[in-house]
DNA sequence: TTAGATGCAAAGACTTTGCGCACTT
DNA sequence: AAGTGCGCAAAGTCTTTGCATCTAA
Protein backbone atom coordinates (compact mmCIF):
# COMPACT_ATOMS: atom_id res chain seq x y z
CA UNK A 1 0.00 0.00 0.00
CA UNK A 2 1.22 3.50 -1.16
CA UNK A 3 1.15 6.08 1.38
CA UNK A 4 -1.19 8.48 0.23
CA UNK A 5 -0.11 11.79 -1.20
CA UNK A 6 -2.63 14.72 -0.34
CA UNK A 7 -0.46 17.37 -0.60
CA UNK A 8 0.71 19.57 -3.40
CA UNK A 9 4.54 19.14 -2.32
CA UNK A 10 3.75 15.26 -1.89
CA UNK A 11 2.72 15.10 -5.26
CA UNK A 12 4.71 17.26 -7.08
CA UNK A 13 7.56 14.77 -5.21
CA UNK A 14 6.12 11.52 -6.44
CA UNK A 15 6.24 13.17 -10.13
CA UNK A 16 10.08 13.78 -9.09
CA UNK A 17 10.62 9.90 -8.34
CA UNK A 18 8.98 8.78 -10.96
CA UNK A 19 11.42 10.86 -13.08
CA UNK A 20 8.89 13.07 -14.45
CA UNK A 21 8.89 16.76 -15.10
CA UNK A 22 7.32 19.49 -12.51
CA UNK A 23 5.24 22.07 -15.02
CA UNK A 24 3.09 24.91 -14.25
CA UNK A 25 0.02 22.94 -15.60
CA UNK A 26 1.04 19.54 -13.37
CA UNK A 27 1.34 21.78 -10.45
CA UNK A 28 -1.79 23.40 -11.07
CA UNK A 29 -3.95 20.24 -11.61
CA UNK A 30 -2.35 19.14 -8.18
CA UNK A 31 -3.80 22.79 -6.13
CA UNK A 32 -7.16 21.96 -7.51
CA UNK A 33 -7.85 18.19 -6.78
CA UNK A 34 -5.97 19.10 -3.19
CA UNK A 35 -8.50 22.24 -3.14
CA UNK A 36 -11.49 19.96 -4.13
CA UNK A 37 -12.28 17.63 -1.59
CA UNK A 38 -15.33 16.41 -4.07
CA UNK A 39 -14.73 14.71 -7.23
CA UNK A 40 -14.20 16.50 -10.14
CA UNK A 41 -15.08 15.51 -13.70
CA UNK A 42 -11.90 16.12 -16.24
CA UNK A 43 -13.81 19.25 -17.61
CA UNK A 44 -14.40 20.52 -14.17
CA UNK A 45 -10.65 20.33 -13.50
CA UNK A 46 -10.07 21.73 -16.61
CA UNK A 47 -12.20 24.66 -15.90
CA UNK A 48 -10.48 25.22 -12.51
CA UNK A 49 -6.73 25.40 -13.69
CA UNK A 50 -8.07 27.33 -17.18
CA UNK A 51 -8.83 29.82 -14.30
CA UNK A 52 -5.52 30.46 -13.15
CA UNK A 53 -3.75 29.31 -16.37
CA UNK A 54 -5.71 30.21 -19.23
CA UNK A 55 -3.91 28.25 -22.00
CA UNK A 56 -3.91 24.74 -20.26
CA UNK A 57 -5.86 22.89 -22.65
CA UNK A 58 -7.87 19.79 -22.09
CA UNK A 59 -5.87 17.57 -24.27
CA UNK A 60 -3.13 18.00 -21.03
CA UNK A 61 -5.33 17.78 -18.10
CA UNK A 62 -6.05 14.43 -19.26
CA UNK A 63 -2.32 13.91 -20.15
CA UNK A 64 -1.63 14.78 -16.54
CA UNK A 65 -4.17 13.14 -15.20
CA UNK A 66 -3.55 9.90 -16.88
CA UNK A 67 -0.08 10.37 -15.40
CA UNK A 68 -1.55 11.09 -11.92
CA UNK A 69 -2.89 7.64 -12.12
CA UNK A 70 -0.32 5.64 -13.03
CA UNK A 71 1.31 7.18 -9.84
CA UNK A 72 -1.70 6.65 -7.94
CA UNK A 73 -1.89 10.28 -6.87
CA UNK A 74 -5.52 10.18 -8.34
CA UNK A 75 -8.43 7.30 -9.25
CA UNK A 76 -11.31 8.13 -11.35
CA UNK A 77 -14.66 6.18 -11.19
CA UNK A 78 -17.26 6.07 -13.79
CA UNK A 79 -20.68 6.98 -12.80
CA UNK A 80 -23.47 6.03 -14.60
CA UNK A 81 -23.12 7.30 -18.35
CA UNK A 82 -21.86 10.82 -17.51
CA UNK A 83 -17.76 11.64 -17.56
CA UNK A 84 -15.25 10.06 -15.12
CA UNK A 85 -14.67 11.51 -12.13
CA UNK A 86 -10.96 11.82 -10.41
CA UNK A 87 -9.98 12.48 -6.67
CA UNK A 88 -6.75 12.00 -4.17
CA UNK A 89 -6.73 8.72 -4.35
CA UNK A 90 -5.98 9.96 -0.17
CA UNK A 91 -9.87 10.22 -0.40
CA UNK A 92 -10.32 6.68 -0.50
CA UNK A 93 -14.13 5.68 -0.94
CA UNK A 94 -16.88 4.03 -3.08
CA UNK A 95 -19.44 6.12 -4.71
CA UNK A 96 -23.50 5.51 -4.89
CA UNK A 97 -25.25 7.46 -7.66
CA UNK A 98 -28.79 7.81 -8.12
CA UNK A 99 -29.68 7.08 -11.19
CA UNK A 100 -33.16 9.43 -10.79
CA UNK A 101 -31.49 12.43 -9.94
CA UNK A 102 -27.94 12.02 -10.70
CA UNK A 103 -26.92 12.58 -6.44
CA UNK A 104 -23.80 10.98 -5.84
CA UNK A 105 -22.89 10.14 -2.36
CA UNK A 106 -19.42 9.30 -1.10
CA UNK A 107 -19.02 6.59 1.15
CA UNK A 108 -15.96 5.19 3.52
CA UNK A 109 -14.77 1.69 1.69
CA UNK A 110 -14.79 0.09 4.63
CA UNK A 111 -18.34 -0.83 3.68
CA UNK A 112 -17.17 -2.62 0.98
CA UNK A 113 -15.12 -5.12 3.29
CA UNK A 114 -17.34 -7.86 3.59
CA UNK A 115 -18.40 -7.83 -0.18
CA UNK A 116 -14.37 -7.37 -1.24
CA UNK A 117 -14.03 -10.78 1.41
CA UNK A 118 -16.70 -12.59 -0.37
CA UNK A 119 -15.69 -12.23 -3.96
CA UNK A 120 -12.05 -12.73 -3.15
CA UNK A 121 -13.47 -16.07 -1.50
CA UNK A 122 -15.73 -16.82 -4.04
CA UNK A 123 -14.33 -15.77 -7.06
CA UNK A 124 -10.40 -14.78 -6.58
CA UNK A 125 -11.81 -11.36 -7.48
CA UNK A 126 -10.10 -8.67 -5.45
CA UNK A 127 -12.51 -5.14 -5.34
CA UNK A 128 -10.56 -2.31 -6.40
CA UNK A 129 -12.14 -0.71 -3.12
CA UNK A 130 -10.80 3.04 -5.09
CA UNK A 131 -13.37 2.45 -8.03
CA UNK A 132 -16.36 1.26 -6.66
CA UNK A 133 -19.21 2.85 -7.66
CA UNK A 134 -22.70 1.53 -7.55
CA UNK A 135 -25.72 2.82 -8.75
CA UNK A 136 -29.20 2.85 -7.07
CA UNK A 137 -31.89 5.44 -6.08
CA UNK A 138 -31.41 8.04 -3.32
CA UNK A 139 -33.62 8.40 -0.46
CA UNK A 140 -35.08 11.06 -1.65
CA UNK A 141 -36.17 10.24 -5.34
CA UNK A 142 -37.76 6.57 -3.39
CA UNK A 143 -39.70 8.87 -1.34
CA UNK A 144 -41.24 11.00 -4.16
CA UNK A 145 -41.33 7.60 -6.07
CA UNK A 146 -43.48 6.49 -3.62
CA UNK A 147 -45.40 9.43 -3.60
CA UNK A 148 -46.59 9.45 -7.10
CA UNK A 149 -47.74 6.01 -7.29
CA UNK B 1 -41.07 -7.19 -9.01
CA UNK B 2 -42.31 -7.82 -12.34
CA UNK B 3 -41.64 -11.14 -14.35
CA UNK B 4 -38.46 -11.90 -16.47
CA UNK B 5 -39.35 -11.77 -20.34
CA UNK B 6 -37.17 -14.21 -21.13
CA UNK B 7 -38.80 -15.45 -24.26
CA UNK B 8 -39.48 -13.51 -27.71
CA UNK B 9 -43.09 -13.74 -27.13
CA UNK B 10 -42.92 -12.13 -24.12
CA UNK B 11 -41.13 -9.21 -24.55
CA UNK B 12 -43.71 -8.70 -27.89
CA UNK B 13 -46.30 -9.01 -25.35
CA UNK B 14 -44.81 -6.38 -23.76
CA UNK B 15 -44.43 -3.78 -25.91
CA UNK B 16 -47.78 -4.34 -27.38
CA UNK B 17 -49.05 -3.88 -23.37
CA UNK B 18 -47.38 -0.42 -23.44
CA UNK B 19 -49.04 0.96 -26.36
CA UNK B 20 -45.80 0.12 -28.55
CA UNK B 21 -45.47 -1.43 -32.28
CA UNK B 22 -44.17 -4.57 -32.87
CA UNK B 23 -41.62 -3.99 -35.67
CA UNK B 24 -39.12 -6.27 -37.67
CA UNK B 25 -36.33 -4.43 -35.77
CA UNK B 26 -37.73 -5.08 -32.64
CA UNK B 27 -38.40 -8.64 -33.05
CA UNK B 28 -34.61 -9.17 -34.37
CA UNK B 29 -33.24 -7.37 -31.51
CA UNK B 30 -35.79 -9.53 -28.99
CA UNK B 31 -34.59 -12.64 -30.62
CA UNK B 32 -30.81 -11.56 -30.48
CA UNK B 33 -31.15 -10.97 -27.16
CA UNK B 34 -32.97 -14.46 -26.18
CA UNK B 35 -30.53 -16.28 -28.19
CA UNK B 36 -27.49 -14.34 -26.60
CA UNK B 37 -26.95 -15.73 -22.72
CA UNK B 38 -23.24 -13.23 -22.88
CA UNK B 39 -24.68 -9.44 -22.18
CA UNK B 40 -24.00 -7.22 -26.07
CA UNK B 41 -23.06 -3.92 -26.54
CA UNK B 42 -25.20 -1.43 -28.58
CA UNK B 43 -22.51 -2.14 -31.21
CA UNK B 44 -22.97 -6.02 -31.11
CA UNK B 45 -26.53 -6.32 -30.86
CA UNK B 46 -26.49 -3.92 -34.28
CA UNK B 47 -23.88 -6.49 -35.94
CA UNK B 48 -26.11 -9.42 -34.78
CA UNK B 49 -29.11 -7.64 -35.96
CA UNK B 50 -28.07 -6.57 -39.23
CA UNK B 51 -27.05 -10.19 -40.23
CA UNK B 52 -30.49 -10.94 -40.55
CA UNK B 53 -32.00 -7.08 -41.15
CA UNK B 54 -29.43 -5.37 -42.79
CA UNK B 55 -30.89 -2.21 -43.20
CA UNK B 56 -31.68 -1.44 -39.30
CA UNK B 57 -29.46 1.27 -37.82
CA UNK B 58 -27.73 2.10 -35.03
CA UNK B 59 -29.79 4.67 -34.05
CA UNK B 60 -32.55 2.49 -34.23
CA UNK B 61 -31.19 -0.15 -31.96
CA UNK B 62 -30.46 2.48 -29.70
CA UNK B 63 -33.87 3.44 -29.60
CA UNK B 64 -35.24 -0.03 -29.21
CA UNK B 65 -32.92 -0.35 -26.24
CA UNK B 66 -34.20 2.17 -24.34
CA UNK B 67 -37.72 1.27 -24.56
CA UNK B 68 -36.40 -1.74 -24.03
CA UNK B 69 -35.36 -0.48 -20.61
CA UNK B 70 -38.67 1.44 -20.06
CA UNK B 71 -40.40 -1.72 -20.41
CA UNK B 72 -37.55 -3.35 -18.22
CA UNK B 73 -37.34 -5.80 -20.55
CA UNK B 74 -33.28 -5.79 -20.95
CA UNK B 75 -31.08 -3.95 -17.94
CA UNK B 76 -27.27 -2.15 -18.87
CA UNK B 77 -23.86 -1.85 -17.23
CA UNK B 78 -20.97 0.34 -17.67
CA UNK B 79 -18.18 -2.01 -17.00
CA UNK B 80 -14.79 0.92 -17.30
CA UNK B 81 -14.45 3.48 -19.38
CA UNK B 82 -15.72 0.75 -21.93
CA UNK B 83 -19.64 0.98 -23.97
CA UNK B 84 -22.34 0.19 -22.08
CA UNK B 85 -23.29 -3.56 -22.18
CA UNK B 86 -27.21 -4.73 -22.23
CA UNK B 87 -29.08 -7.82 -21.52
CA UNK B 88 -32.29 -9.46 -20.89
CA UNK B 89 -33.21 -8.50 -16.79
CA UNK B 90 -34.54 -11.74 -16.28
CA UNK B 91 -30.71 -12.86 -15.86
CA UNK B 92 -30.02 -11.03 -12.82
CA UNK B 93 -26.63 -10.00 -12.09
CA UNK B 94 -23.72 -7.93 -10.93
CA UNK B 95 -20.96 -7.40 -13.28
CA UNK B 96 -17.01 -7.58 -11.97
CA UNK B 97 -14.73 -6.54 -14.56
CA UNK B 98 -10.74 -7.21 -14.60
CA UNK B 99 -9.27 -3.83 -14.92
CA UNK B 100 -6.41 -5.46 -16.06
CA UNK B 101 -7.34 -7.87 -18.66
CA UNK B 102 -10.98 -6.64 -19.08
CA UNK B 103 -12.50 -10.26 -18.22
CA UNK B 104 -15.79 -9.80 -17.16
CA UNK B 105 -17.12 -12.22 -14.48
CA UNK B 106 -21.24 -12.26 -13.95
CA UNK B 107 -22.26 -13.13 -10.28
CA UNK B 108 -25.28 -13.85 -8.58
CA UNK B 109 -27.56 -10.56 -6.96
CA UNK B 110 -27.48 -12.74 -3.65
CA UNK B 111 -23.42 -11.36 -3.22
CA UNK B 112 -25.09 -8.02 -2.67
CA UNK B 113 -27.36 -8.57 -0.78
CA UNK B 114 -25.84 -7.76 2.58
CA UNK B 115 -24.44 -4.21 1.18
CA UNK B 116 -28.07 -3.57 0.22
CA UNK B 117 -28.74 -3.70 3.25
CA UNK B 118 -26.29 -1.98 4.80
CA UNK B 119 -26.55 1.36 2.20
CA UNK B 120 -30.15 1.18 2.90
CA UNK B 121 -29.77 1.34 6.66
CA UNK B 122 -26.90 4.17 6.62
CA UNK B 123 -27.63 5.95 3.69
CA UNK B 124 -31.58 5.22 2.65
CA UNK B 125 -29.66 4.28 -0.72
CA UNK B 126 -31.42 1.68 -2.66
CA UNK B 127 -28.86 -0.09 -4.85
CA UNK B 128 -29.92 -1.27 -8.25
CA UNK B 129 -29.18 -5.40 -8.40
CA UNK B 130 -29.37 -4.65 -12.41
CA UNK B 131 -27.13 -2.56 -12.49
CA UNK B 132 -23.84 -3.40 -10.09
CA UNK B 133 -20.32 -3.08 -11.69
CA UNK B 134 -17.78 -3.82 -9.78
CA UNK B 135 -14.09 -2.80 -10.85
CA UNK B 136 -10.96 -5.10 -9.22
CA UNK B 137 -8.28 -7.81 -10.57
CA UNK B 138 -9.15 -10.96 -11.43
CA UNK B 139 -7.88 -14.20 -10.09
CA UNK B 140 -5.31 -14.93 -13.00
CA UNK B 141 -4.13 -10.98 -13.42
CA UNK B 142 -3.46 -10.86 -9.56
CA UNK B 143 -0.70 -13.98 -10.37
CA UNK B 144 0.83 -12.52 -13.11
CA UNK B 145 1.17 -9.48 -10.96
CA UNK B 146 2.81 -11.50 -8.02
CA UNK B 147 4.98 -13.64 -10.48
CA UNK B 148 6.18 -10.25 -11.86
CA UNK B 149 7.21 -8.17 -9.00
C1' DT C 1 -56.07 6.49 -41.65
C1' DT C 2 -52.63 8.14 -38.54
C1' DA C 3 -49.51 8.26 -34.95
C1' DG C 4 -45.62 5.93 -33.78
C1' DA C 5 -41.20 3.87 -35.69
C1' DT C 6 -37.36 4.01 -38.80
C1' DG C 7 -33.25 5.38 -41.80
C1' DC C 8 -30.05 8.57 -42.69
C1' DA C 9 -27.05 11.98 -41.59
C1' DA C 10 -25.49 15.30 -38.63
C1' DA C 11 -24.48 16.77 -34.14
C1' DG C 12 -22.94 16.07 -29.46
C1' DA C 13 -20.25 14.61 -25.43
C1' DC C 14 -16.11 12.75 -23.87
C1' DT C 15 -11.45 11.35 -24.73
C1' DT C 16 -7.22 10.33 -27.39
C1' DT C 17 -3.51 11.29 -30.61
C1' DG C 18 -0.07 13.59 -33.97
C1' DC C 19 2.98 17.21 -34.56
C1' DG C 20 6.13 20.83 -33.87
C1' DC C 21 7.50 24.18 -30.37
C1' DA C 22 8.49 25.34 -25.46
C1' DC C 23 10.16 24.59 -21.12
C1' DT C 24 12.13 21.67 -17.28
C1' DT C 25 16.07 19.59 -15.74
C1' DA D 1 21.89 20.74 -24.33
C1' DA D 2 18.52 17.06 -24.33
C1' DG D 3 14.24 15.37 -24.22
C1' DT D 4 9.89 15.56 -21.80
C1' DG D 5 5.70 17.98 -21.85
C1' DC D 6 2.63 21.23 -24.05
C1' DG D 7 -0.96 23.63 -27.13
C1' DC D 8 -3.52 23.12 -30.95
C1' DA D 9 -6.34 20.79 -33.94
C1' DA D 10 -8.04 16.77 -35.78
C1' DA D 11 -9.71 12.28 -35.21
C1' DG D 12 -12.05 8.63 -32.68
C1' DT D 13 -15.70 6.37 -29.96
C1' DC D 14 -20.10 5.99 -28.21
C1' DT D 15 -24.65 7.89 -28.24
C1' DT D 16 -28.45 11.12 -29.31
C1' DT D 17 -31.40 13.89 -32.25
C1' DG D 18 -33.92 16.13 -36.39
C1' DC D 19 -36.54 15.24 -40.14
C1' DA D 20 -38.80 13.13 -43.95
C1' DT D 21 -40.62 8.67 -44.93
C1' DC D 22 -42.66 4.42 -43.93
C1' DT D 23 -45.61 1.13 -41.59
C1' DA D 24 -48.20 -1.32 -37.86
C1' DA D 25 -52.58 -1.22 -36.03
Amino acid sequence: MTAPRNTVDEILSAIRGAAGRVTVAKRTVAEVLVATSRHLTADEITSAVQERQPDVSPSTIYRILEEFEKLEIVVHAHLGQAAAVYHLSGAVHGHLTCEQCGLTLEIPAAHFDALSKELQRSYGFMLDRHHVAISGTCARCQAQRRSES
